[in-house]
DNA sequence: CGTCGGGTTGACTTTCCTCAACGTTTGTGG
DNA sequence: CCACAAACGTTGAGGAAAGTCAACCCGACG
């Protein structure tokens, strides 16, 4: 039984995070936690997983892969609105709500455990660990929100970014700085304001000057800080 | 005591709002939650309430007035982070860790209530209705900030930020249209990612297309939607 | 093998910013 | 109560950042 938890964590987030939905519960706890949820659902790339007006019955947490979360304007226009990576939490936004705001949709072929809204609310509150992890996931998802609705230039926000993206990509056993990118340049873009030449063109820019390696879709390296202009002539 | 609770609940957070921390709450929880908080605490305009790296150990409720949430910037620029007008909360976003990540400020005479966090969490654990406000007012921040994140143009932010205004700020009672800006339109400018030259431009361009009335802070009246060009046609 | 969507590059346009000057309000001390 | 300073707001002129449009390349996929 006891060999079981480890097992049943992993279904229902993501066993290389620890801050996810079900980190730090007891066994009895996750046992609960399972009967809210639909555990270890595969989707597959471009799959949708719910729509704008779909009514919000419950929220998701991603195992592997990516999601984008993303809103169609009237006139047609999609507005990213966020990436979700193993150990986050999608459709928190709707939680109290009757019916989703936004469409969440997979990037590439993915993982997701879904909960029951109702059911998870009545295992908080007998689970203050789960109920920290619930908060912890609406506090990160706030602030991440909040960054990236800072007034800052294009390529800050490329740059900030990229850090977001290695803080919650990067895992024990994988290179710190390395990682990938998973959703589109188009996407990214849209997300961070852009049009897709605009990011196209930073990213040449940031090439030019080594604060940014890209192999394909792998991020290499890259330097939040500007490189100061000495560094470039040493290294030129 | 029955006749008690009314007084209480206008205490813990606003009265005039149904979506406040304390509503829906029983009368022995909204004991409880007295006991979490400073109740109706006075702060004056230009008064700090809490500073960025500040040991987060609260949340805070708005009954009267309104506050600015900021950050600064290493260059020390400003950056307005929010508005939170009576029946939200603010603090939210740093529940989940130990110091803040942000300025809160009174824009304006305001009354607000503080509440720990642990004890906060400690009764929600035992209070569904507690617990259902406090994740409507995680969704309902969550939604505001992404809203202001989308890409849309100048104006169109400047009209989303009215409406969402004009939502909050309606009470029963009063004039659903008219409404007063308690803050400089220095911070809003800021909050939209804006210069104060931008907006007093856009000001203009809205009154004179007739989509915006303003007598001094006073918001008149306000178009969210373009106005059909015949409507100027008729009019003038 | 051809099509289609994503990405890149260049030329030009638009939006918003910057700077500077000036008017207006607010708050303070004489 | 008035005078003054300081912050806020407005207006104009010029500039910079990002957007738009168009052409092209390329890799994925049927």
């Amino acid at each position: 039984m006891y060999l079981q938890q480890p097992a049943n964590s992993a279904c229902l987030s993501c066993h290389t995070k620890s801050n996810c939905l079900a980190s730090q519960l007891t066994s009895k706890q996750l046992q609960q936690l399972e009967q809210c949820g639909q555990l270890g659902r595969n989707v597959s790339k471009g799959a949708v997983i719910f729509r704008q007006n779909d009514s919000a019955e419950s929220i998701y947490s991603v195992k592997t892969g990516a999601i984008k979360t993303f809103q169609l304007t009237v006139e047609g226009r999609q507005q990213v609105t966020g990436f979700k990576l193993p150990g986050s939490a999608f459709g928190l936004i709707d939680m109290a709500a009757t019916s989703r705001t936004e469409y969440a949709e997979a990037v590439t072929d993915s993982v997701i455990c879904g909960f029951s809204s109702s059911r998870l609310k009545a295992i908080m509150v007998e689970s203050p660990a789960l109920l920290d992890n619930f908060i912890r996931q609406c506090s990160e998802q706030m602030r991440v929100q909040q960054d990236n609705a800072k007034d800052d230039e294009a390529v800050e926000r490329v740059l900030r970014f990229f850090a977001e993206l290695q803080k919650t990509m990067s895992r024990p056993g994988l290179s710190v700085t390395g990682f990938t990118l998973p959703m589109s340049n188009k996407d990214i873009a849209n997300y961070l304001r852009l049009r897709p030449e605009t990011l196209s063109r930073l990213f040449q820019q940031l090439k030019a000057s080594g604060r940014l390696v890209l192999q394909g879709r792998n991020v290499v390296s890259f330097a939040a800080e500007a490189v100061p202009l000495e560094s470039y002539r040493l290294a030129s």
